[in-house]
Formats: C-alpha cells, structure tokens, sequence
DNA sequence: CCAAAGCAAGAGCAGTGCTCTCGATTGTGT
DNA sequence: ACACAATCGAGAGCACTGCTCTTGCTTTGG
C-alpha cells in the first residue's frame, strides 16, 4: 500500500519496528512483567518521552506485540501445514500441533503473552481476534477436507449441546456438520492445554520425554476429530 | 502444632492472614500486575517498610498467595468430589472438572495466578509443587477407583512411547496400566485448556452457551480416560 | 518561502519495590 | 526481677517505573 510513502513516513515505521525489536529481546529476556519502556529507549539510544510517539502506552505496545506474536505462531502453523499438504490429514493435524509447540518452547514468553494470563487490561482488544483465529481456522480447514474427501467419524450430541452447536457451526464451518464443529473447538482448546502445562512447568516431574508425549496426545486429538492415521486399523468407533 | 503459642505469634500469623486477605482482594480487583505491596501496607494502616518483616519481597508474597490458590482450588474440587462419591466415576470426573471451572470463574486472577502465565521469576518455587498436585491426585484416584472395580477401555500405546508411560506410571500411579496413565495425563492437561480458553476469553466470540459446552467436552474427557456413564451403552471400543 | 505538523529532549510528577536506621515493644535466660 | 536479645513499626531515602508537559528543532506541504 504505502510503501513509497516520504522519508519522513518510511523512518518513521522503522523506529517503530526497532522499538517492538528491543522490546521483544527484552521480552525474551526477562518477561512481560519487567518490560521496560524506559530501558526500551535506553537501549535504542533515545529518551523515553519520545517513544510515546510512537506507542501512547506501555499496554499498547505489549498489544502490538501480542498480535505479531499471534501472526508469526499463524505463519509457524501455516508454514508446517504447507511442508505436508500432500499428506493424510491426521498426519497434517499432527504436524501443525508440533509446530505449535515448537513455536511457543522457543519463545516462551511471547507464547505466554498470547496464551497465558492476558497482562494488559484482563481484556483483550478487539484488534488481536482476527490475528488469534489463524490457528484454529488452518485447524478446521484440515478437518474440512478431511470431511468432504470421505466423512470424518461421526458422535452423538446430547440434546441440550444441539442448539449451540448449530450456532457455532453457522459461525464457524457452515459447511461441517455441528457434531464436528463441537470436537474441533474442544480439541483446539485442549491442544494449547498441552502446550500450556508444558511451556509453563506443569509437566516438570510428571511427564519426561515431552516431545514423544506431545506428538502421542495429538493424534489422539486427531483421532477424536475423526481423523485416522492411514496404517492404523481403526475406522470407527 | 504451634497453636498456643505466645501472643506475639499470634498476633503475627494474623498480621500475616490479614496482609493476604488485602492481597487478594486487591488481586481480585486490578490483578496481579498492579497488586502493590504499598497498596496493600497502605489500605491496613501500616508502613510498608513493616510489611516486609512478614514477607521478604512482592514475589514471596506471591508465591504465598499461588499455594493458597492451589490449596482452595484442591478443596473446591475434593468437596465436589465429596458430593458425588457414591455415583458413577464418570459422574465423579465431570463433578470435578465442573468444580475447577467454576472455581476458576469465580476467581479469574486468582486461577491466572497458577494456570496462567508465571508472572514472578518464571520459574516456579518449588514449594508449590505438593499444592499444585491436589486436583490431578483426586482425578488419579477417580480413575484408580473404577479401574479397580471393572477396568477401564485400553488404548495400545506406540513402541517409542512405551518407556515414558512405565515411568509416569510408576511414578504417579503404580497400581494403574501405563495406557491408563497417559491418557489420565493429557486429560488432565487438556481440561485446564478447557478452563483457560474460557477464563482467559479465548472463546468469547465462539462458545456462547459454555455452560453445557463444558459439561459435555468434560464428559469427553471422561470417556477418553476409559469411564463410561452407566446409561450410556458404549462399554468398550 | 513560510506556516504547520512531526519530532527529540528535558524536567517533572506520582507511584513502585526495597534498604537502612532508629526507637519502642516484647520475649527469654540467668 | 533484671538485663539482654529478638522483634516490630515508623520514617527517610534510593533507584526505578509510566506518563505528561513544555521547549526548541527539523521536515513537510501549500
């Protein structure tokens, strides 16, 4: 769009990305709690007054940190999901949980900045859900196709789930019948659950080979999707 | 053991509690991040350089309030699992994991505190580990308690994942099967998911009725582990 | 070419965690 | 019962934080 904007606009973008840079070493380094506006400027060589040019609040900056984390795990995923495409969907599935979890153990405090107790407000800004959603939406274009290739294993809903689960899947997948709208949502939820407990400690003397662990629990989530591994016997239930 | 101790004891443990008790509702109020020691000195009409001879730094009294949180949290889920006790073990696991939910519902930044992001040093003291253990114990013993009785369904488990289950096994539950032991796991990780996405407003513009969401994706859970509700006629795989 | 906008710098305010010192109070051993 | 030691509250103070306001300088656009 505004690429070939004037001098003044083009240094003026790239302060602000050397501002976020800083600011996510120092995220790296010591965590959202001691990320310091003051030492931000320090460390680029200007004084903290004038960074509030760029961002007018030390929350607002976190914010825009918080949604190019979300979009650079969105690309992580993406980018896994390419390397596979051409192989079985539950293969797929397992292979974009892995790089969600690749992606969060290398950067554990950007990854507790989206996932972790929201630190700004305790609410979120409307601006970070389209970013959020990335994730979820590969995962329900996974099962998508997975669906419309040869049916995914289907479960019966209890009555009273019924009428929410139309609504998320008008919402979500009109295309997917809600019964599998209903598991995906689950599932997406109880995958960062995995990667949660793991990125923050919980599995410290409980659970040692992790990664074996990891990748075991999500073709259990694959399979309670209703995607099967091609070797493995079992079609239904 | 010390409860008739000198006056100058009690009066201290209860200068303590008191601290606490602001703590938390100052915690309840802002969150953890503007939880001020000052604050907190001020409202109790004492000088905060005399809140430090009850704790050495804000952390510590952190880490304090993290291992009540465990402790409440443990008691919640143990009463719920009172209630229940003589009912099906699949009804015993959706009690519990209801209790947890809305324990944490009730108490957003308190549940942050211990299933959020750490927000101390990042690496959590190693005194809250017994607290921490409570509700996976209890849902242990759930599982434990039907597998004694009629067994639980069995997954086969893969070759790389063998060693590590007979390790957690051991470790956490000697009398239960290594496939039991992992999946008891992941259930247990991936209900706190369930419990994050909620609290935290990860599913604020996509699960509407969470109430029955929850339920049922609890009662998922509990079939994945091998319980199975008594009118529901899946008794094996 | 000149006014308007954008910018960096500095001083300053209120608040924070934490340390140190100083009396006063309390508990304990002889 | 007395003296010593430990404990406690209060105050001052340090280094730091987020943020605001004013002051000049530079760039930009009409």
């Amino acid at each position: 769009m505004s690429t070939a904007q004037g001098a003044r606009a083009r240094a003026r973008t790239e302060v602000t990305a050397a501002i976020k840079d800083e600011a996510r070493r120092q995220l790296a380094a010591e965590g959202a709690a001691k990320l310091s506006l003051r030492a931000v400027a320090r460390e680029l060589g200007m004084v903290s007054s004038a960074l509030y040019r760029y961002f007018p609040s030390r929350d607002e900056l976190l914010t825009a940190l918080i949604i190019d984390a979300y979009d650079s795990l969105g690309e992580a995923a993406e980018a896994a999901y390419a390397k596979v495409s051409g192989e079985s969907p539950a293969r797929q599935w397992v292979a974009v949980c892995e790089a969600v979890r690749e992606w969060a153990l290398a950067r554990p405090h950007e990854y507790a900045l989206i996932y972790g107790s929201p630190v700004p407000g305790y609410t979120a800004p409307s601006t970070t859900v389209p970013a959020a959603a990335r994730v979820g939406l590969l995962m329900i274009g996974i099962v998508r196709d997975a669906y419309q290739d040869k049916g995914v294993a289907q479960w019966k809903l209890p009555a009273e789930l019924r009428p929410e689960a139309r609504r998320m899947a008008e919402d979500l997948a009109p295309d997917l019948p809600p019964e599998v709208v209903v598991v995906l949502i689950g599932a997406w939820a109880q995958l960062f659950g995995l990667v949660n407990f793991e990125v923050f400690g919980q599995f410290n003397r409980v659970v040692e080979d992790r990664g074996t662990f990891f990748r075991h629990a999500a073709g259990q989530l694959a399979h309670h999707v209703g995607l099967v591994y091609p070797q493995s016997g079992a079609k239904e239930h």
